[in-house]
DNA sequence: TAAGTCAACTGGTACG
DNA sequence: CGTACCAGTTGACTTA
């Protein structure tokens, strides 16, 4: 449904991710045509050039995966984790269906030793940009949702679940960490002793103390997620965070 | 080789 | 009871 509101297709971006293994102007490409005139001139700026090139080093592991058409067993099993060629899992519980699948995806299933090794699927380029996108626009997906997003990027929704759950704690943790950065530890402990004083059944601190709670955008520096650099942060008052933190 | 990243996993919890 | 969430961990992988 999200690529219905744009002007582009996700099956776009993932094709040409496709057909161009091995080009490491793939998020370019993916983000002007996915951001159109939006901030496709800040993904081409000079001072973004640290995080090209931290996307570029991620490309070049990403690409394997997308090579699907190798017929080696390293990529045929991360095609199928990636959700490549798996039909929609069962509705069972989600570390059941995790857990098969990585299982039946043993590195070398010729050996007993190798059914104790975890394979980590490493997301396509395009599709954490497109992940990273949706995440933007809402840090909650609803199941259709899921669902669609999981089948537009050819992943499963456990995948795609599981993705914004590791996101959003990620988000969560970095936010924390930047908030204990620019606080002082005195003064974080002073504020928290404050909004838990009531004082003859009344609360000491007003609404607006909880409203205006510390919220700092996370990605102003987006060390490991260049082609975030596109978005803008978060604000405060915006309704799709949950009104989780 | 240590450190960092991240998808997958685990355990606990909340909700309808 | 099934599902999804959060918080934290694990293990594969990359990089300096």
């Amino acid at each position: 449904m999200a690529n219905k509101s744009t002007s582009f297709s996700i099956h776009n971006i993932l094709n040409r991710g496709i057909e161009s293994e091995g080009n490491t102007c793939l998020d370019e490409d993916a983000d002007e045509r996915a951001s159109g005139d939006r901030e496709a001139r800040d993904c081409s700026g000079s001072s973004l050039s640290v995080r090209a090139e931290s996307a570029e080093r991620r490309i070049s592991s990403c690409v394997l995966v997308l090579d699907s058409s190798s017929s080696s067993d390293q990529n045929s099993c991360e095609e199928e984790s990636t959700g490549e060629d798996t039909s929609q899992p069962e509705r069972r519980h989600d570390h059941d269906i995790d857990r098969e699948k990585s299982q039946s995806c043993n590195f070398g299933d010729n050996n007993s030793k190798s059914s104790k090794k975890r394979s980590r699927a490493a997301f396509s380029h395009a599709q954490v940009y497109e992940l990273e996108r949706r995440f933007h626009l809402q840090r909650y997906l609803s199941g259709p949702e899921r669902a669609d997003l999981a089948g537009a990027l050819k992943l499963t929704e456990t995948q795609v679940k599981i993705w914004f759950q590791n996101r959003r704690y990620k988000t969560k943790r970095r936010q924390m960490a930047a908030e204990l950065a620019t606080t002082p530890t005195t003064t974080l402990a002073k504020r928290v002793a404050v909004k838990v004083l009531v004082n003859n059944d009344q609360r000491q601190y007003s609404a607006e103390d909880l409203l205006s709670a510390p919220v700092h955008p996370v990605h102003p520096s987006f060390p490991y997620y260049p082609y975030m650099f596109c978005f803008q942060p978060w604000t405060s008052g915006n309704s799709l965070s949950g009104g989780l933190y």
